[in-house]
DNA sequence: CAAATATGCAACTAATTGGTTGCATATAGG
DNA sequence: CCTATATGCAACCAATTAGTTGCATATTTG
């Protein structure tokens, strides 16, 4: 079963961060690139993208800052992967959510059925 | 387990759509307010939050575009609460993001144990 | 060292977003 | 019917964001 302890509005605000950076469809899919744990630099997300490496540098900060991904400068390539705690927490804010419904509804049965 | 099949673009592009829904602080505490599976109408939900009727009004409909939350109209309120699936399938995404690595992982460990 | 590659920094623009206020409409209750 | 309650619609504003371009810096490599 899911988490059921109650989030603090600080965890609610960093779900949040992690939820908009995930909110933008060219985020999300250098997010699914990065997802087979390979890391990878700049030049190479750049073509599979159609922006511009500012681009999508722009857009790697905005994960790098949600915790989404992490970077490592190698020579002078800079070599983004992701940063798997970041799932687990959004994993869990998922099931917290539903966690909570769950128990309502199956109190509704219980009424019901009593 | 998690589903391993692929995502197609439409998908991701509907779970980017969600994620921005979430990935908003006052959008997701009113989430975590209509999680106990209640729903409530739109002046309800203003008394908690700190802005104005409207205000909640305008995020009410980003989530309700997102088929994050239903709108009932009962006389002369308009009632929100969740739409279940959605989280079903953010859920889905993320095991399928997580899903991947750890295969990537797994074989990884299977490498060094060679 | 010189040229090519990879990135960083900064300024700028257009579009989107979060929020407001004012006014109109619809329903409930006495 | 009249008043209070609940909501909808529209215009407006400030801040953020997604994207660009131009130029500077650092690292390979021949």
């Amino acid at each position: 079963m899911s988490a059921a302890y109650k989030f603090t509005v600080k965890q609610t605000a960093l779900c949040a961060d992690r939820f908009a950076a995930l909110g933008d469809s060219t985020r999300l899919s250098l997010v699914t690139q990065l997802a087979d744990g390979q890391s990878r630099s700049i030049s190479t997300l750049t073509e599979g993208a159609n922006l511009t490496r500012q681009g999508v540098t722009k857009h790697l900060r905005v994960l790098e800052e949600a915790s989404i991904v992490k970077k490592a400068k190698v020579g002078r390539e800079s070599l983004y992967e992701i940063d798997v705690e970041a799932f687990e927490d959004l994993n869990s804010y998922l099931n917290y959510l539903s966690s909570r419904w769950d128990q309502t509804l199956s109190r509704l049965k219980d009424f019901v059925e009593e």
